[in-house]
DNA sequence: TTGACAATTGAATGAATATTCAACTATAAT
DNA sequence: ATTATAGTTGAATATTCATTCAATTGTCAA
């Protein structure tokens, strides 16, 4: 392993070891637009009571008072958080009469929460 | 689709619309515990500095000052973030004399990674 | 057309947590 | 031994954001 010491970046407080390895990080970062949509992704399937409407849209199409019964939470709390999922593109929403139905949108988003769940047991058995 | 008003849950400020879809849900429902650990495991990856320490790892293994430079932060916060990640099974360390490197745990956070992008990129077509 | 309920919304509050700052430990080199 | 650097850590600060509360809209039924 080489270390390179001569390499400073000045808006940093050390300096670069392995300069290598940095130029080859660098030069494969996503762009900067995708990587801060994917940590916001994550971040909103990262929220209990979100994560917990997953698994709710997960056996049946449901309306807002469904999952708050489901959730043990009121309306208005599962409003909000509804919102935030529709504008993410995770849950897609119909209106019929008084009642707006919630659905999940894509299977990405099924299969994020398979593989995430395998990672959980995984780690489990390794203890 | 049948609605079943007379069936009402305390603790919600609403009445249950389809009895049958909430009790299927609340059946179906994971073991608390894995529902916690899931989004916590989401919580994690949904946040900005560790997604990029995420990419980072992804091409090398890098100890603290080569992350700190790639990311252009100070040492003290990117430590206090891969000590959450390793917590977590996220990344693994080794000490090597005043060094320590830091990598992927395994393979299922690669396969989050993609998947995640996949739908990023998936929601940029539809737009 | 009035009353009841589903759902949304905005502001306020409170909790969670990332970054900064300063101090500290450990290792290597001179 | 002393100096320099890598890395960690705890407390303080600042920011982010979920929930609560109150008000409002839209739809249905009597």
């Amino acid at each position: 392993m080489v270390k390179d010491k001569k390499f400073f970046n000045q808006s940093c407080d050390c300096h670069v070891i392995h300069k290598e390895a940095v130029l080859v990080a660098l030069q494969n970062k996503p762009q900067k637009e995708e990587l801060e949509s994917l940590s916001v992704l994550f971040k909103i399937l990262g929220e209990k009571t979100r994560i917990n409407i997953l698994w709710a849209l997960d056996n049946h199409e449901m309306c807002v008072c469904d999952i708050a019964n489901a959730l043990n939470m009121t309306k208005s709390s599962i409003s909000h958080q509804l919102a935030i999922l529709r504008e993410n593109g995770i849950v897609r929403s119909r209106k019929d009469g008084k009642e707006v139905y919630y659905t999940l949108d894509d299977e990405h988003i099924k299969k994020l929460y398979e593989i995430g769940l395998e990672h959980i047991l995984h780690r489990k058995e390794n203890e």
